[in-house]
DNA sequence: CGATGAAATTGACCGTGGTCAATATTTGGA
DNA sequence: TCCAAATATTGACCACGGTCAATTTCATCG
């Protein structure tokens, strides 16, 4: 039972995230307007929102879509043996984080889940990235008086932070990737 | 030169902070309404933004205001001397942090500093409670082989962690409180 | 096929943040 | 005291996300 979902469906979604994909890659993520994509979609308002609960519903579809590819190139790396090379491996994905101040917003928004309970697409790429960082430390581990998971946590929380001073004006003299190996170094490979 | 600010100047942005603290204490942060702080200010829509660049510059004085305030009574305490006394020290902070999802997300929006250049009440914040920590440590070393900055940075960025975490359905069941000592042991007294 | 209920779509309408040219007020100098 | 420049205020207007009762389309069954 519950044969819900009609032919129909499947293509008006597809023609709101299809033009919305289309205004993203000529303006950037910021540039997204709700009326233009209906518009180009040739749907009324009111259809954008019995598919999607609000704009930022679309959003953290879109980029969590992007982050999981990001995801699923760093799962085929081997485990990084140095902390260089880890920083190097998460490289991507930080880029993508910061190609813009409100991607960055949104995903963090998202990334401790959506208001009320229910998990979206990007709070689900943290988890998957936590335990791809979480496998590595299980093959590879830098410390050992703490668990594989921890670790996995903290280098999360440090790159969220690296991020976030970039985007600082009293911190952006240093590149995210450089913090973020200091961090590391710090986190992963204490000598007292 | 630039005897530029005049007495009506001052006025009618008491009134508006008046206007908009009043607003808070009834009904929380996310219920302030620009329409209704100009209305009990008895000014026009307009004079609000030529005294703020915009709502969210607002919330960034208001709330950064009251972070202040907090950061004066962690500021008096003396440097703790366990990580649960520095966890404790943190808890009138973290709890106003987390009084509301809205406060925590604009926080979180403000604390690398505004879209533009400019640091803000709330990034200014940020930067003196880094001082704060980074004084504790200075006077009471956890670890050795980094930089009391360092150190403090990280303990930043682990209460951001902490309180991200509480907000997100998959990991609510943890305190904030248990989760930030979890961090600072092992950030603070690492054993290998 | 035609009827019936469920699901999808519509678009006029609303709430609220933000703009700006016009107007009013203040200040400092002659 | 009066005038012009600087500064502050006004409110009609716009942009854009979001709502919802009415309507259309679809699937199923006798």
């Amino acid at each position: 039972m519950a044969k819900a979902v009609q032919q129909r469906t499947l293509k008006t979604r597809a023609k709101l995230l299809d033009a919305a994909q289309a205004m993203i890659s000529e303006g950037g993520y910021e540039a997204m307007r709700v009326e233009e994509v209906v518009l180009r979609a040739g749907v009324a308002k009111g259809t954008f929102f019995s598919h999607f609960k609000d704009k930022d519903a679309l959003m953290d579809q879109l980029i969590g879509a992007k982050i999981d590819r990001h995801l699923d190139g760093i799962e085929a790396l081997d485990a990084p043996t140095s902390i260089a090379e880890m920083a190097e491996a998460m490289m991507p994905l930080i880029t993508f984080m910061t190609c813009e101040r409100y991607v960055f917003d949104v995903i963090l928004r998202h990334s401790g889940a959506a208001a009320n309970a229910d998990i979206g697409p990007v709070a689900m790429t943290f988890g998957r990235h936590a335990e791809v960082v979480t496998k590595w430390l299980w093959e590879k581990p830098f410390r050992k008086d703490i668990s594989a998971e921890l670790q996995a946590e903290g280098v999360q929380a440090f790159m969220v932070q690296a991020i976030s001073l970039m985007f600082c004006s009293l911190h952006n003299s240093v590149a995210p990737r450089e913090r973020l190996e200091t961090y590391l170094n710090a986190w992963l490979m204490p000598t007292a």
